[in-house]
DNA sequence: TTGCATACCATATTTTCCCATGTTATATAA
DNA sequence: TTATATAACATGGGAAAATATGGTATGCAA
C-alpha cells in the first residue's frame, strides 16, 4: 500500500450499536489507525452530548507540550490533565473491526442502538442520530450567516 | 502484542481497597508497568488530599531536570524535590495485580474501602470517591471558565 | 510465639476473542 | 455496460480469557 501523507477522519457513517456496547469502528478510520500503529482514543465532548475521539499521538503530544510550557507542579496543568486525560480512554478494535463503547460515553452522547460517526479532520465525533440530525442542521445554519468572516485572511 | 508508541494513564477506575489496604492496580496502568518493565511509585500529593503515582522513570526525569534546571539553586524546587523524594516509595502488583496501599498514604487520602483511580497522563492520581467528585466538579467549572486561554495551541 | 507482610489459591464477573452469516462494495469477464 | 465472481464489511452469538476481589497459607522479624 502507498504511504499517504495525510490522515484525517472524515465522512458521516451510520453503525449500529449491540447490546454489549460493540460498534464497528468506520473502515477508513480503522485504516489510519493501522497504518500509523497507533490507537484510538475516546472521551466525552466538553461542549456536545456527544463522544469525541482522536488518536493516541494527539493526546501524547498535548501530555508533552503541557509538561514543556508549564512548570512540574502547576495547578493549571493539574486541573487539565485530570480532566482530559480522566475522562480519556483508548479504544483498540478487535479483528472484526469493532470496539466497545463504554456506558458512561454511551449515556453522554444518549446513544442506545445506533452511532453516527462525524469526521473532523484530525478528530471525529459520535453522535446519537437524532441529536446529529439537529446539530448539523444548526452548524449549516451558523456557518452560513457567519461566511464572511470564515475567509482565510480574517481568522486567528 | 505490538509495541505502542504511546504510554499514557488514562480514565477513571474505582476499586474496592480491603483491610489490608490490598488495591488492584487498573490493568490498563498495568499493561504500561509490564511493557516498559518498570515499576510505579507513589507517593502523597503536594497540593490535593489524594494519592500521586507515576512510572519511576518519570521521578528519574525529574531528577534529571532539577540537575540541568537554572534553577538548580533554587529553594523551592529543593524543598519540593526533598518532598516527593522523600516520600516516595515503589508499588510492585503481585500476581493477581494489586499492590499494597501504605497507612500514611490512605490517610493522606482519607481513603477507607473504596479508591477512585484517576489517569493525568503521565501521571496518575487516587482518590477518596466523594473527595473526587467534588474536585471533579470543581475542576470542570473551573476550566470551562477559563476555556479560551487554557486551548494550547490548536487542540481541544 | 506472635504480629505483620507477602505470596498463593479460589471464584464470580467482566471483557475479549473467535466463528458464522448476511450484506455491501469491488473487481473481472462477457 | 451488465452480469457474475470475489473480497471486504457489518453484525449477532457463544466460547475463552482476563479481571477484581475475598480468603488462606507461608515466611520473616520482633
Amino acid at each position: 500500500m502507498a504511504l499517504r501523507k495525510t490522515f484525517l477522519f472524515m465522512d458521516t457513517i451510520i453503525n449500529k450499536v449491540d447490546a454489549k456496547g460493540r460498534v464497528s469502528l468506520p473502515s477508513d478510520y480503522r485504516a489510519i489507525v493501522k497504518e500509523l500503529s497507533t490507537e484510538i482514543v475516546c472521551y466525552r465532548s466538553l461542549t456536545s452530548p456527544c463522544i469525541e475521539g482522536c488518536l493516541e499521538d494527539l493526546l501524547d503530544k498535548l501530555a508533552t507540550d503541557m509538561e514543556n510550557s508549564l512548570d512540574f507542579f502547576s495547578q493549571t496543568q493539574d486541573d487539565l490533565t485530570n480532566l482530559i486525560f480522566g475522562d480519556a480512554k483508548r479504544f483498540p478494535f478487535d479483528s472484526t473491526g469493532r470496539i466497545v463503547l463504554t456506558e458512561k460515553l454511551l449515556k453522554h452522547a444518549q446513544i442506545t442502538d445506533t452511532a453516527v460517526f462525524v469526521g473532523k479532520g484530525r478528530k471525529f465525533q459520535v453522535w446519537n442520530p437524532e441529536n446529529w440530525e439537529k446539530e448539523e442542521a444548526r452548524i449549516r445554519a451558523e456557518v452560513l450567516k457567519n461566511r464572511p468572516s470564515l475567509a482565510p485572511k480574517e481568522n486567528v
